[in-house]
RNA sequence: GUUCCCAUCGUCUAAUGGUUAGGACAUCACCCUUUCACGGUGGUAAUACGGGUUCGAAUCCCGUUGGGAACGCCA
């Protein structure tokens, strides 16, 4: 059998971790058993989908690398075939027209709830329509069953079964001749020969439903995959009080996606104590069956982690297209005035957690910086700093090659003939290059910085510290 | 309210009847060190509770508590 599955995405929104999370665990099973997987846009709801949400659904798994291979399909272009199916329903008299009033439908709910019942529609339209006008507005409804159970047996929920007596007739078609989503999805599924449903587990209570849809229609029912949600670093429910919740805004905040598909696939899936893992290896390992059962929470410090895994072992010249982006962002256009942002990255990987981070660090290898970081002044410029950075500004000048193990070594030696400790070197010219506290080794950081650059700051220094 | 789902260190998780309950992130201590980091070594830290079943339970069953989801002419 081939397998197939897919992500079917609402365009009401952003992709948001948790949609991430199952988009790449449907992907991952596709692509571990050398299925297809299937991108499917629900936008049956015309009033809230947009077409700002799907770019960024479609930017957000071309980020993530998660490539489809059919759709993506909309649904708004399937109407023709859902009416179909609907007029077909209709015609054996396992769908059927209903003239409930919303005041009469929000009554009833009002009843039942007040009586500790689950709200349900009453079957009032079943049978007889003689009283009706065809003309009156209706929406359509599907007959479900009356007695007996649904069950299916969940790849991670296990067996799970309801009564067909706590369900209801729900709506398939709206009064204004749309169909809806639960009605949908199966005619989807169904023609898209969807082999394996693979989705948040608030889809748990659609499920029966949509089973007992599957069966009047004479349709293959799937398997399913009920993944339980993702919350937030506080363990609450994920919001946008959380910072970020959307893919693209991990990328803003400097995250490399192989970071974020790496703690996304830990997230409610595991094998046995392993933590990285490649593309490859995600495929070839992951199973249906290793998923967790239970909530997990989002833990920003560990995708930090990752990230400067990635960060520092991946290729650098990968990383430097991301920091590249990065740089840009921040209004940097012109690179040729700095080093290769590939010597960036081998010099920050291990001292930044994120490409934002880097790339603000990196800025003054660029371009001028304003002002100098108070604290580090403070703490770094003393008695005496100024007479160092004169005798260092002499000794780079006489420098003939522009080589950071040289420049270390030159340095070292100012600092024995002076009888200083490096700190007393090091930092002051750090702060006179950088304008902080924090860099690589003094040598490489000059080298970053350039021979020009670096002895133009030297004397800036001079002048601003020695006043 | 009704139905369904869930429950191992702070967090992500391993252990599918027998382990000193393991690993990772975070955290703490020490080492390394010209800054910031990286790295290394070690430590603190968990089976929600109560009953069963069993020679033996984190694991199986029942209940309690706690959390979550669904109950729309949203998806």
């Amino acid at each position: 059998m081939l397998v197939k599955t897919r992500f079917a995405p609402s365009p009401t929104g952003f992709l948001h971790v948790g949609g991430a999370r199952t988009a790449l665990f449907s992907w991952l099973y596709a692509r571990h058993c050398g299925g297809k997987f299937v991108l499917r846009i629900e936008d049956t709801d015309r009033e809230r989908s947009t077409q700002p949400a799907i770019d960024a659904i479609i930017d957000s798994m071309k980020w993530l690398n998660l490539n489809w291979d059919e759709g993506p399909y909309y649904q708004t272009k399937r109407f023709d075939r859902y009416r179909e199916v609907i007029d077909k329903l209709l015609a054996e008299g396992k769908a059927y027209k209903c003239y409930c009033s919303k005041e009469r439908l929000e009554k009833m709910r009002e009843d039942q709830m007040k009586a500790g019942l689950k709200p349900r529609y009453d079957g009032h339209c079943r049978d007889d329509h003689s009283e009706h006008d065809p003309s009156e507005p209706y929406v359509i409804r599907f007959r479900n069953p009356d007695d007996g159970t649904v069950a299916f047996d969940d790849m991670v929920k296990g067996h799970v079964e309801f009564k067909n007596s706590e369900l209801d007739d729900f709506i398939i078609q709206r009064s204004d001749g749309t169909p809806t989503y639960n009605f949908c999805v199966v005619v989807d599924d169904w023609d898209m020969g969807i082999t394996h449903v693979i989705r948040g587990d608030d889809h748990v209570n659609n499920t029966p439903r949509q089973i007992n849809l599957y069966k009047a229609l004479g349709a293959p029912v799937p398997v399913f995959c009920h993944l339980a949600m993702i919350l937030g670093d506080d363990g609450a429910k994920l919001s946008k009080r959380h910072g970020a919740v959307s893919v693209m805004q991990y990328r803003e905040d400097g995250y490399l996606p192989e970071a974020l598909i790496n703690y996304l696939v830990r997230l409610g899936w595991s094998h046995g104590d392993q933590e990285i893992f490649t593309r490859e290896e995600m495929i070839n390992l992951f199973t249906l069956d290793a998923i967790t059962k239970s909530a997990s929470g989002f833990n920003t410090k560990k995708l930090d982690w990752l990230n400067a895994h990635y960060m520092k072992t991946m290729p650098s010249s990968e990383v430097a297209k991301e920091l590249v982006w990065h740089l840009n962002r921040l209004g940097l256009t012109d690179l040729s005035q700095g080093p290769n942002p590939e010597d960036v990255v081998k010099n920050y990987a291990e001292r930044t957690h994120t490409l934002k981070e880097m790339a603000q660090k990196a800025l003054c290898y660029y371009q001028d910086f304003e002002d100098y970081d108070k604290a580090a002044v403070k703490k770094w410029i003393k008695d005496g700093s100024v007479d160092i950075l004169k005798d260092a500004l002499e000794s780079l000048k006489a420098l003939d090659s522009w080589d950071a193990l040289v420049i270390d070594k030159t340095l070292e030696d100012l600092a024995k003939r002076c009888e200083v400790g490096m700190g007393k070197v090091g930092q002051p010219l750090r702060v006179a290059i950088t304008g902080t506290a924090m860099s690589p080794g003094i040598g490489d950081t000059m080298v970053l910085a350039g021979r020009e650059r670096v002895l133009a700051r030297i004397e800036r220094a001079i002048a601003h510290f020695g006043a």
